[in-house]
DNA sequence: ATGTTCTCTGAATACTGTTTAGTGAATAAA
DNA sequence: TTTATTCACTAAACAGTATTCAGAGAACAT
């Protein structure tokens, strides 16, 4: 039947093109600055529509988490497999992914980092908060993944892998958080960078077997 | 005039006693399930009545934080002062110091760290968010000036001490949301404190000259 | 006793997420 | 071709909540 894939075709697009309507508004305005109307009128269509294609405002926004998610994890397990460098340079590598990361849309990753509360996860459905814990342990893992590959050459020393890899994501959302709220404040200059780097030599030093 | 002061004894008791109930429903409900009424309720008073100390329900919270935000300030500021401790120590002790501010009321620290964003800051009035930023200089300050100590001294490698301290911070920031969000996918326990301990002994041999 | 100020509240307002009932076009069946 | 059914959408209604407003009543001053 070439109807019914047509129209599952075309209904992906309709689905995609809210999705695109969705993060353009909540980069500009936050989640909670954004309307379902705002979302609709960008994207074309009344507001009842969007309820066709998502269940809620949390779950049209955790949506587009979940694209960002994926971003993540595949950056990171790409340094996670450069199996090549030494594992100094690889916790570099990993300060370099997630920078990238926030920088291919830095309001959307600072949305996702404020809207991730219990009360907020509650409010998704099993699927989409199901694949959300999965993506949040595949980068979990990855990273663990890769601090371990160092503790076995023996250059880092040797703790709970799980826990290191919640302290360096820690300092990534921390960091990103902290800028933003700097912004909010005061008028400051984005430092991200200069400061993650930092950090993240420090924690480098900080693993090293000497 | 005794009438004068007595009033103005009794309103600052009534703007603490909607504080206490404003604090409580926070913590229970969150920022966002938390309704003015609720509050209201309470506090014992109509929800309009609110409205006579506080220009809005952000204004209310904000005016909580900076409850928190003093406790932190003096309990950082305690360890900066206790300069009997080898530095080494001194970061151990900075690490206590913010996990007692966390045990002082978990839910609102939460609370507070997903509230400062940079769109509810600018709803604030411009007395309360410069009482926020003042607050938010002080700590920042008091851990630089630990840092900056333990480099005087010696034990500690050279680096910027305002970037230092925002990275402590951030880790803090950082983990308490990160245990919050998977309380809110899993049924974790709550692992902060093991998690933060290690965080800090990493930094601590991080920037430690050997 | 009367006017004034202070404090509070009930009711109205405005905004926004979500649901409902129904319309018209595309498709399938007769 | 005509009729029935399903699909995709939307206008309008609904519900909840932050916020404002107009006025009541008590405390105070004259």
């Amino acid at each position: 039947m070439g109807i019914e894939e047509r129209k599952e075709r075309e209904r992906q697009m309709r689905r995609q093109q809210i999705m695109d309507a969705a993060k353009k508004v909540f980069a500009s305005k936050g989640f909670g600055g954004a309307t379902m109307e705002n979302i609709a009128e960008e994207a074309e269509f009344s507001p009842a529509t969007l309820y066709l294609y998502f269940k809620n405002k949390d779950e049209l926004f955790a949506s587009l988490n979940l694209r960002m998610l994926q971003d993540l994890i595949s950056r990171v397990e790409g340094v996670r497999d450069q199996k090549d460098l030494v594992p100094e340079k690889r916790i570099m590598a990993l300060e370099k992914a997630l920078y990238e990361v926030y920088l291919e849309d830095p309001l959307n990753v600072v949305n996702v980092l404020r809207f991730q509360s219990r009360g907020r996860l509650k409010s998704l459905s099993p699927e989409l908060s199901g694949q959300i814990r999965e993506c949040t342990r595949q980068y979990i893992r990855a990273i663990a993944d890769l601090f371990q590959e160092g503790v076995r050459q023996g250059a880092f020393l040797d703790c709970h892998p799980v826990a290191f890899a919640e302290i360096v994501w820690s300092i990534f959302a921390g960091l990103v958080l902290n800028e933003d709220t700097k912004r909010g404040l005061d008028e400051g200059k984005d430092l991200l960078e200069p400061t993650l780097i930092l950090a993240l030599e420090i924690i480098g030093r900080g693993i090293m077997k000497n």
